[in-house]
RNA sequence: GUCCCCGUCGUCCAGCGGUUAGGACACCGCCCUUUCACGGCGGUAACACGGGUUCGAAUCCCGUCGGGGACGCCA
């Protein structure tokens, strides 16, 4: 089979898909911005839809703030769970229904089939495939069960899985717009899972027949789906369906070029807006990243009477202006944070005098911020000056402590980076309040025969950097979730990178 | 390990068969300046390697090497 299909014009509509399982990510930020803009200079739909299947990973508050954080940068959507629209609902969880009747589809016309065994059984088939270094993959047992198999098993109680039946045979060959086509031998396609054993879809069965349904007409992802694009190829195969067209968006790296993750670089939008980064600089940005804007030829420069910077500094307008989807370097581009600040900085001297007082009182000075951060201190000053020596970290961007600050004295640095790291992943689990904050730190430490002292003075002096501050939990509570834990991560980053030194 | 993608200064981009390989960030130096920053000027720094194709290759093809991603009842 060949990927070339004659696409029929149809409108252009595109959608994000992030799912609600944490803090909004630069990533979503970043594709968000790519359909953004393909959907403007097309005169298309923006759809935002929320990706809710995993019910283990869901996080309550994170819908809301994958909607702020967007509208943060600038970003409005023409359908989505908030505003409506005709291809409604924009929540998977709300469609559960529209995916069985389609599982049953498939089921029907022989694309998929019933498959009975058990997560653990599954574990253990992974595991001995690795250890015999073959690529791990399901090993078909289930795929022609008879009709009197699948019964008893169902009398029996047991829960069972839809899956793909992928081709025995053969190769399923997808054209990216931006690479050309690629071809994937149905051998090194799994048979994937469809429908999990909970009646909730995967991705991708939900991802296919929401952009059908949806009528989406180009799929902009990260390249991290190119491998599993075949299996969606062949679900809109197996319902008989239009195929979109795929841009495979490069993957935003570390600075190491490893896929960005929170435990090298921020990833969190909250953190960035709390930061204070302004918004504009990091829509700028991340509009940077993989090219697609045209630079200004030198004659433009003169002509125009440009700054030789004006190639790497525009507005959301210049790009759906100029942004040319063809252009974009297929090179996974570093998140630099060195250059985010300086343009941040850049947008920051653009203010008057005026517009960067008011910024300020409206982002790091905000009176919603002085007065959580006020009540801290009240009762430990003597003169207002000395506001700013005891609250100096909680309006700063660079804390690191020394060594002969945070080492408690019976410990060793190796079980004190240690239990750092336990500090940091309790942290991650707990929600943000002071009270379950104390409590799952305490606990934390009475397993792990850490003092409450040693306990919460390491992590006094990570979070501000010295041995003396405002109450430790009221203060991360202050300081908010997604800084305090970037300050945790980037110190143990530092301090583990200084121990290796030592050694 | 298997499959897939990618490969221009340390980083982000420009370059689309003929350029002294260009700009920005970072770094270094000089100027401005009581300091720092801003600003101005200048500098260091790259076509991964090997074969082709061509009069001519960073640009096209192949291979090698290197980097990344995927391989979940996560997305």
């Amino acid at each position: 089979m060949t990927a070339e299909t004659i696409a029929a014009p149809r409108p252009t509509r595109v959608r994000i898909a992030p799912s609600p399982t944490g803090d909004p990510h630069v990533g979503t930020a970043y594709i968000g911005l790519l359909n953004y803009i393909f959907a403007a200079q097309r005169g298309g739909q923006f759809v935002l839809r929320i990706e809710d299947t995993d019910r283990t990973r869901f996080v309550s508050t994170s819908e809301q703030m994958i909607f702020d954080a967007l509208k943060w940068i600038g970003l409005t959507w023409h359908e989505g769970p908030d505003v409506g629209g005709p291809f409604g609902p924009y929540r998977q969880s709300e469609r559960t229904e529209i995916y069985r009747e389609h599982a049953d589809i498939l089921l029907a016309n022989g694309s998929a089939y019933r498959s009975f065994e058990t997560a653990e059984e599954l574990e253990e088939m992974r595991r001995q495939q690795t250890a015999a270094k073959v690529p791990p993959r399901y090993n078909g047992a289930h795929r022609e069960l008879s009709e009197t198999q699948i019964s008893a098993f169902t009398a029996e109680g047991r829960p069972s899985v839809i899956r793909l039946k992928v081709p025995a045979n053969g190769s399923t060959t997808f054209r990216d717009e931006l690479r050309g086509d690629i071809t994937f031998d149905h051998t090194n396609v799994d048979d994937q899972v469809l429908m999990k054993s909970d009646g909730f879809p995967t991705y991708h069965l939900a991802n296919v027949v929401d952009d059908h349904l949806m009528g989406i007409s180009d799929v902009i992802r990260a390249e991290e789906w190119i491998s599993s694009t075949p299996k969606h190829v062949l679900l809109y195969k197996a319902f008989g369906w239009e195929l979109p067209q795929f841009w495979h968006m490069p993957l935003l790296r570390n600075v190491d070029k490893s896929k960005i993750s929170k435990r090298k670089n921020p990833v969190s939008l909250v953190y960035y807006r709390e930061s204070g980064y302004l918004p504009k600089a990091m829509l700028n940005f991340l509009g940077l990243m993989g090219g697609g804007m045209a630079q200004p030829t030198e004659q433009e420069i003169v002509s125009r009477g440009l700054n030789t910077k004006e190639g790497d500094i525009f507005s959301l307008a210049e790009m759906i202006e100029k942004f040319d989807f063809k252009r974009i370097s297929l090179g996974g581009p570093v998140f630099d944070l060195v250059k985010l600040k300086w343009l941040n900085g850049e947008y920051l001297r653009k203010l008057s005098p005026e517009q960067f007082l008011a910024t300020l009182r409206e982002t790091i000075f905000s009176d919603a911020y002085l007065s959580a951060v006020a009540p801290l201190v009240q009762t430990r000053l003597e003169t207002l000056g000395q506001f700013g020596d005891m609250t100096g970290f909680l309006f700063s961007d660079n804390v690191m402590p020394a060594e002969s600050v945070f080492l408690p004295k019976k410990r060793t640095i190796e079980e004190t980076l240690l239990f750092a790291a336990d500090q940091l992943a309790t942290l991650e689990a707990v929600a943000w309040d002071a009270a379950s904050i104390e409590a799952d730190l305490k606990q934390l430490g009475e397993s792990r025969q850490w003092s409450v002292k040693e306990n919460f003075m390491l992590l006094r002096a990570i979070i501000s950097g010295s041995t003396t501050s405002p109450p430790l939990v009221e203060s991360l509570v202050v300081f908010g979730k997604a800084r305090s834990l970037d300050r945790m991560r980037r110190f143990l980053e530092v301090q583990k990178k200084l121990a290796t030194q030592r050694r």
